[in-house]
DNA sequence: CTTGACCCTCTAGTGACTACAGGGTGCATA
DNA sequence: TATGCACCCTGTAGTCACTAGAGGGTCAAG
């Protein structure tokens, strides 16, 4: 089995070096085994693991909800019913997101829109903004 | 002109009196007057100012970017090319955001959609995030 | 034997708040 | 007059998910 320094590591998951400590340093990667110089050394399941984290963050899971997935994983005679609603719900979150975005996106649109390069006194996007027409 | 507590102008402005304490340490608001017992006095001219902030935040602006355009507000005579140019900024930004959302959010209903609610270990959302069947 | 790339720990910074802890003030009511 | 409550004050620390830096040790090549 192969040993992998944490730069390694870093490199086959293109994760920052310090990104890895910080995860180790919250329990959501285990303390690896160190070299004679104090060196972390890591092996294929560290990898295995730091991908799957990885690759929830980049669906745009919260670390919570990795830490979640990650412990559900590992229990593969259960159900996967609470997979299922971690995902439902985050799937629910980012549909509001993407609502609230695109009404925010519009509002802007149409502000901007009004503008006619004029002065700022004349501007319309200030005026989207100021609640009286700076008296 | 009525004197408004910070508990009145977090009322008005549907702010909580913390974050207006917060703008205020971080120069956002200029520091109010206060009372014989040390309480902030505000008056017709912080709302304003506060609204402006809390409309502009509504629509994402950033608080540095709310900065700058308060700076901007007050040179009444100045063209509001830069107004116009922060604006246009944030919109790009919003809209780069709900592509890259709708495209996880496919990609987050796909992953899902092939869950066949049996154990973990056939779980597919489960196997979308693992880099090896568990082997 | 020195240069440079890597590794270590620890601390503090980011944005935009939010939440205490530990006090003081003001007003109504019993 | 006491007391209770809602409000105000300062200051500090917590949130999330990192990121950056200080100040040092290790290792391989030339």
């Amino acid at each position: 089995m192969p040993r992998l320094t944490i730069g390694d590591l870093a490199k086959a998951t293109g994760t920052k070096v310090e990104t890895i400590r910080y995860y180790e340093r919250i329990g959501l990667l285990p303390e690896p085994g160190r070299t004679g110089s104090n060196y972390r050394s890591y092996d294929e399941e560290h990898l295995g693991r730091l991908s799957f984290v990885r690759r929830a963050r980049d669906l745009g899971f919260s670390l919570d909800q990795v830490r979640e997935l990650l412990g559900l994983a590992d229990q593969t005679d259960r159900s996967c019913e609470a997979v299922d609603a971690i995902a439902r719900q985050h799937l629910t979150e980012v549909e509001r997101k993407i609502v609230d975005l695109t009404a925010l996106r519009d509002e802007l649109a149409e502000v901007i829109e009004r503008c006619n390069h004029g002065t700022v006194a004349e501007c319309r996007i200030i005026a989207a903004l100021a609640p009286v027409p700076a008296g």
